[in-house]
DNA sequence: TCGATTCCATGATTTTTATCATATTTTAAG
DNA sequence: CTTAAAATATGATAAAAATCATGGAATCGA
């Protein structure tokens, strides 16, 4: 369904925002660790993450990642989504045809819209205040 | 959503059923050309939906690939994709963890397994006849 | 039987994606 | 002001997916 830069990418993020939830600022070594990712590729997604604003980086000792609390709650799924892998998945053809449209439909055309409207409105309605405290509370996991 | 093999061998699969509505066999070449498709690579998907029985391919002088007609309202777009690539699309975690299950679930598990639902349900219930009539009656396209 | 046409099998190459490695910049602390 | 701990930037490598190429096997018509 999703790239790996992009399971990573929204795993990572809810590690972290799971750990602002506490005020906790943690760095790279620990959040691949905790979601069980290659380092230096999880560098470089934090990085893409964090020029579009959607976690906080800082520099230095004591640095790392966070997540402002106030903004978690307005984070939603699709940004992530979007800033890792552009919007094809919201807009592009189910068979890959580049101009297949309303008004000249490939074979699926409908049956897909459909779907991938459900999956736009899954993450758009998404936030990460509630997938966050999801871990918090021990329901859901990222990891063993 | 999907990848190339699995788009392109849907694309092929819907195109050989229009033809044998009208008990037209086709050939690779002719099928990769009205798809658009590159034709070595194209022939390997033909050749894994022959061997799982989804299509069928006749060789020698005046062969090609063919759908009997009475298959035809029987063949579910779920098998094309389980096909050519597996069934990870209908179990799999949308963030990738091997271990996400019922009682051990991702972030993301009951809202994923929503969509995945809807797409195994839409995949189920599409068979080739209705993809293939609709090309026949130029209310859809596989091109230009 | 022979030759042309077609699918089939297998492996090589290219492209994309994922991963690794190294050097740089920033910053807190002593 | 120096050092160590962090993120950042960039490029190299590896793995996977997509594409290409080549020879083989089956079938039909002459």
């Amino acid at each position: 369904m999703f790239s790996k830069t992009c399971e990573y990418g929204i795993r990572a993020t809810i590690f972290i925002a799971s750990e602002s939830f506490q005020n906790n600022r943690v760095g790279l070594k620990d959040i691949a660790k905790k979601i069980d990712s290659p380092e230096a590729f999880t560098a470089k997604i934090l990085q893409i993450l964090s020029k579009n604003n959607i976690i906080h980086s800082i520099k230095g000792v004591g640095g790392g990642f966070e997540i402002p609390k106030e903004t978690m709650s307005q984070i939603k799924l699709s940004q992530i989504v979007t800033a890792l892998e552009g919007n094809q998945v919201f807009t592009g053809c189910g068979l890959g045809l580049s101009h297949c449209s309303e008004e000249h439909p490939c074979p699926v055309h409908d049956k897909f819209k459909f779907i991938r409207n459900e999956l736009a409105a899954m993450l758009e309605n998404t936030n990460l205040e509630e997938l966050a405290s999801g871990i918090k509370s021990g329901d859901t996991f990222l990891r063993y």
